[in-house]
DNA sequence: AGGCTTCCATACAGTGGTGTATGGAAGCCT
DNA sequence: AGGCTTCCATACACCACTGTATGGAAGCCT
């Protein structure tokens, strides 16, 4: 009956990243999945062992996004800390971050996603904090500020209505200033 | 059978708003709520017309309580702005904001729950720049200050880890310092 | 060509939850 | 005391979704 290409793990594990994206964990079921592909449920059972199975698959996939994602393109300008602060500040801003929104839903109430989302809240304030001391601030200064970054980039996302764009860039100014002040 | 007092639908509103900050939104299950209330599902269904209603009133709940909360608390202190701007701040952090951790979770998904969350943002960032303003800073930098308040404060709800007490403490007074300089 | 492996369809059983119908008990009112 | 109202229990139908069993088709290998 069907002709198309056969589908591996991947074409599954991308599915549900929009889906989770889309309507959060709630929305990743594999018959909806299953029905967006174009194949039966039969079909997701061959490549995993259970909904939990592509669940794991889905935060390990998002987690392993992240270690080479934005803070590589943020580095690779090779821009001095304070242009990169920048930089980095504008791209996150930018993102429309559904997909960071739905992991942290879901980490409320999951373990094993709390953990990877922890995971990389660790690694980006990380940066953030090397970022900054790389500007001269003591460092426990930088940590300090490093965390009040990283959560008003967080509390964008929480805002359910975000603001106008001239008004997030405004606000991503003066962000960086207070910061690097 | 049983003899204690009967219940109104304030009852099934309280344990549904503590259902509700302990799971989140998939929580509230009027079974669950029935049998932590010593009833059967039948009482509920006389009290409500269906689950929805339930969430409904959980979200007008909530809205009425968060505009004779933290603010009015924070005002009833009759200290200057800037002090004011302190305490409101420590207060915020202090709470473990699982209610509203819970209540953006479900905003991301529920257009009422959209509409609620964005009622009190409003109110509590027009607050915040009022605050910023009396201070004396220009309109526009109060809001834009508010704004990254708001954010940084909500950002401490979407860390999965929430930091130590005394890290906390010094993030507050740095932020409060960044914002009032 | 034959056979093995990979992938998918179909059909079925099971589970966790919602909503509905109905009857009965407890309280209030006169 | 009688009756009306308020509240709750029990039982049932139903739905969305998961997982399992089994058979069959398409591709690869020799």
């Amino acid at each position: 009956m069907r002709r198309g290409p056969r589908l591996g793990p991947e074409d599954w594990i991308a599915a549900g990243l929009e889906a989770l994206a889309q309507g959060g964990v709630d929305a990743v079921r594999v018959d909806v999945l299953a029905k967006t592909l174009g194949v039966t449920r039969g079909s997701f059972y061959w490549h995993f062992g259970d909904r939990r199975a592509l669940l794991d698959g889905l935060l390990a996939a998002w987690g392993e996004q992240q270690t080479d994602g934005v803070i590589a393109r943020a580095q690779a300008l090779g821009k001095p800390p304070r242009e990169t602060l920048r930089a980095l500040l504008g791209m996150c801003f930018e993102d429309d971050g559904r997909l960071e929104r739905a992991l942290r839903s879901w980490a409320a109430t999951d373990g094993a996603a709390a953990e990877a989302v922890q995971a990389v809240d660790g690694r980006r304030i990380a940066y953030l904090a090397a970022l900054l001391a790389a500007m001269g601030f003591a460092e426990a200064t930088a940590r300090t500020r490093a965390r009040i970054a990283y959560r008003a980039w967080l509390g964008d996302y929480a805002l359910v209505q975000r603001q106008a764009a001239d008004t997030t860039a405004a606000d991503v100014e003066e962000l960086h200033a207070l910061l690097v002040k």
